[in-house]
DNA sequence: ACCAAATGACAAACAAGCTTTACATCAAGC
DNA sequence: GCTTGATGTAAAGCTTGTTTGTCATTTGGT
């Protein structure tokens, strides 16, 4: 899966962190999760969509 | 997570294992899924999301 | 009543997601 | 050159997701 994060948060002048804060969760899964490592679950992807106001659909991409 | 999965494949009358063999997965995957036991990781859900042709906010829903 | 298919559930084992801690690198500002 | 904030990575440990195997129960058809 490919993800629009690391875009998404720059528009917003958002850190990992910032964003890891408004997700609660560690800044290291943000990292992981920008970084392609994993996938969130899908919890963590509603949330991520509830965050930027966006569809899951629109954040993650099919590779 | 809430989700439609009973019905949708009651609207398809498909199996559980009609729907694992559509998804790849493992029939018991299927039924702990629909009944709630854990939720799919997202590459599964964006599967699902495919084989119903719908967005995966339409077929899972937060509880 | 019988049979087959479908469903629900559990256990053990392994994979993936997430946490904390910790360290290294990089850029910006002073 | 030093400090600070942001980023990338790694290890160890816990939790969640997925598999295979197995069994019990339910349902529909004949």
């Amino acid at each position: 899966m490919n993800n629009r994060l690391k875009v998404l948060r720059a528009e917003r002048d958002w850190s990992q962190q910032d964003l890891a804060d408004r997700l609660e969760v560690s800044r290291q899964s943000v990292n992981a999760i920008e970084k392609g490592r994993y996938d969130p679950s899908l919890p963590l992807a509603f949330k991520i969509a509830d965050v930027f106001e966006m569809a899951i659909e629109d954040i993650f991409q099919r590779d």
